[in-house]
DNA sequence: AGCCTATTTCAACGCTGGTTGAAAGACAAG
DNA sequence: CTTGTCTTTCAACCAGCGTTGAAATAGGCT
């Protein structure tokens, strides 16, 4: 099973999520990911059909893992409650926490993938279509679970408060470091359990707020 | 003053702040940009030093007068409330709304800025020392007068609540038409009018949220 | 007019980019 | 040992990159 040119292809996976996460698609190079990965440039266009192709199987490689288990953790909040639905913030803790179980246990590389997918998610020129891809199904999933949690919210409020997430999320879990310097130290970009303790809280007061009914005008 | 150099230097900024937007600082020539500006390759290098120090002009360029309309539209909430403090959400619209003005003023150019503020906000390469050099005097004083609005809270709640309200904003305004995909068209990035009405609303509701004194647990 | 500086053009340099074809090596099956 | 397939290496192609030096032009002084 486990070949050793499966092997390979892994480690050129792991050499081009570092560098693309690191310096973004078009600032690598094709033998710069080789020569991470210990291996000749020719290689890359064995086990892939182009540097767009690497490119698309980085991305997906771990996109696939992470919404099954995005989807085992809602699947878990909606089964502890049968009856009345889950609280906004639970649900978006189901979002984020096994982003962070996984950002925990890992050493590097999913760190290097949120700080690609905050790249493609800010581009003009992937975002639109790759994180639809790729994403999309899990997050209308997930839409769906908030509707249930707001139901006199308007689609377009879910819709608008999920971007503001979206943006939130990315950046936080880039962690390009802006964070460290503008707070001089007294927060670090890579302290997941600061981003625990905070994210799902702050961006469920702004649902919350969002779907309120509307005070009068 | 404006002489005829000086208009070609803007329209090579111009130019060059449209493809680096639509396609990042690397996947972009000057070649291209200087067809684009339809001036000869070798006069980027006439007023400006290399690639990248054009880079760096585009984006000082516009985050100048930005600074500029943010402190002023700061201080006049600071100025409508001489004694209390002014609320979250007027604050946070000091720091969104001359932003909206602009886009809604500006055929392209301000959206051009906008989605290339967003690659470099969340890039790892760029994201920590430019966003820093460019906006931290500002977004400091930002930070102030959401101190002295939130008055029993923590600052590292202040930076991350900051952190986050930079991710939703960031992506945003970078109008990468995630949105609308994922919305099937019931939302529009473009919709400004929408923005206007929802981000500071959302993101005042988390800062709050977050400086809130705990319940216990 | 002529001069001087600021601006613009032209042509090229050296180098590196993505990509490929053909040959070499590994290794299991007969 | 031989055959055949999967994997890896080697060497090269050529288009296009950032950048530059020198020559042409333009436009305001005197």
């Amino acid at each position: 099973m486990a070949t050793k040119a499966q092997a390979t292809r892994e480690r050129i996976l792991d050499a081009a999520e570092a560098l693309f996460a690191a310096d973004g698609y078009a600032a690598v190079t094709v033998r710069q990911i080789m020569k991470r990965a210990s291996a000749d440039v020719a290689l890359a266009y064995y086990h892939f059909d182009s540097k767009r192709d690497l490119f698309d199987a980085v991305l997906m490689r771990r996109a696939e893992h992470l919404n099954a288990v995005r989807l085992e953790a809602l699947d878990e909040v909606e089964g502890r409650h049968s009856e009345d639905a889950p609280t906004v913030e639970e649900i978006i803790a189901a979002f984020t926490n096994p982003l962070l179980d996984l950002l925990a246990e890992d050493h590097e590389a999913w760190h290097h993938y949120m700080a690609l997918i905050a790249q493609v998610n800010n581009s003009p020129e992937w975002g639109g279509e790759l994180m639809t891809r790729y994403f999309d199904p899990l997050v209308r999933r997930f839409i769906e679970a908030l509707r249930k949690a707001l139901p006199h919210c308007d689609e377009a409020e879910i819709f608008w408060s999920y971007h503001f997430l979206s943006g939130a999320l990315t950046l936080t879990f880039a962690e390009t470091g802006r964070l460290d310097n503008l707070s001089d130290g007294v927060c670090r970009s890579s302290d997941m359990a600061s981003i625990a303790e905070r994210m799902p809280a702050f961006l469920a007061a702004g649902f919350e707020r969002l779907c309120a009914p509307k005070t009068k005008d």
